[in-house]
DNA sequence: CAATTATGAAACAAATAAAGTTACATGAAA
DNA sequence: TTTCATGTAACTTTATTTGTTTCATAATTG
């Protein structure tokens, strides 16, 4: 299968704009997440209608995020997406007469509704904030490490 | 033809085995499956090199159930099948230089893994005789609701 | 107001992966 | 020795995601 990979590419693109500061193009964030601007443009389109970011043209125009970081759940994110199963394995037919594979079909959607529980329940605690924070963390520890290590004159 | 649908399709036919009695060959197993007799053998190649299934070759040949059903756990056969991901959705790039990208990767990796965990946890707990019970349970109770409202002379 | 720069969106092409199909070799039973 | 069944490789079809081209529309700049 082909695994959609549009939750990654948005978050990616959603903390450059944070750190840019200023509006940013959609050639700009095609170029930090190695694609195309239209699929940068295709991809936010739908957090454009949710208010969870916003889009200008022209000069000086490009994306920005709408909302305090903190107030954007990665749930949010992913419903914005048109909530894309996250499940990677299906039924063969899903409304079968034969009694067995009536049976298998019960035991396995129980499964995926567990299993979507748990993306959810994960995703609506986690905001951009955390993730952003995240990589603080990880550029403070990563200089720290410099400043304790280096070895000029 | 998108998401993965091995584990419905074998789990489909072990059941038609136990019900068939004696061996089935992949030509009727396709039948009752609605699928090809080279996908049933290719699906179930991997039961067969665990010790899971039995095949046959020449005239009264087919496969066989080589264990007691509640001996198989979904989860053993879903490692027979080679553990196919049961995620619908990855990073778009594995092993990033991006910072950001990096704290993308790590928070939707941790999701996935508690995903796995909840599939893993449910599939090894789960055999085929759970299963079979099931369909008995749900044939019965057409049965009884048969004998109960049937309006013959 | 014209040139430039940006998004919006449709239409199409490429890449990927599962499922279906064909063809034939191998082995077991009648 | 003929028939029936699995084993496997190679190829085709179909579904889905991603990438690309193209052009319309809107906002800014000179």
């Amino acid at each position: 299968m082909k695994r959609d990979s549009r939750l990654s590419i948005v978050l990616h693109g959603l903390l450059h704009m944070e750190a840019h500061g200023k509006p940013m193009t959609s050639a700009e964030l095609a170029v930090c997440m190695d694609t195309n601007p239209v699929v940068v443009r295709r991809t936010m389109a739908g957090l454009r209608d949710r208010g969870l970011v916003h889009s200008e043209k022209g000069h000086g125009g490009g994306w920005t995020i709408a909302r305090p970081l903190g107030e954007i759940s990665l749930l949010d994110i992913h419903e914005s997406l048109g909530e894309p199963d996250v499940i990677g394995f299906s039924n063969k037919e899903e409304s079968p007469g034969c009694l067995i594979e009536q049976a298998v079909n019960r035991e396995l959607d129980a499964t995926r509704e567990e299993m979507r529980a748990a993306f959810a329940a994960r995703m609506r605690a986690i905001t951009l904030a955390d993730i952003w924070e995240s990589v603080r963390d990880r550029f403070v520890a990563h200089h720290n490490y410099r400043k304790d290590h280096h070895h000029d004159a």
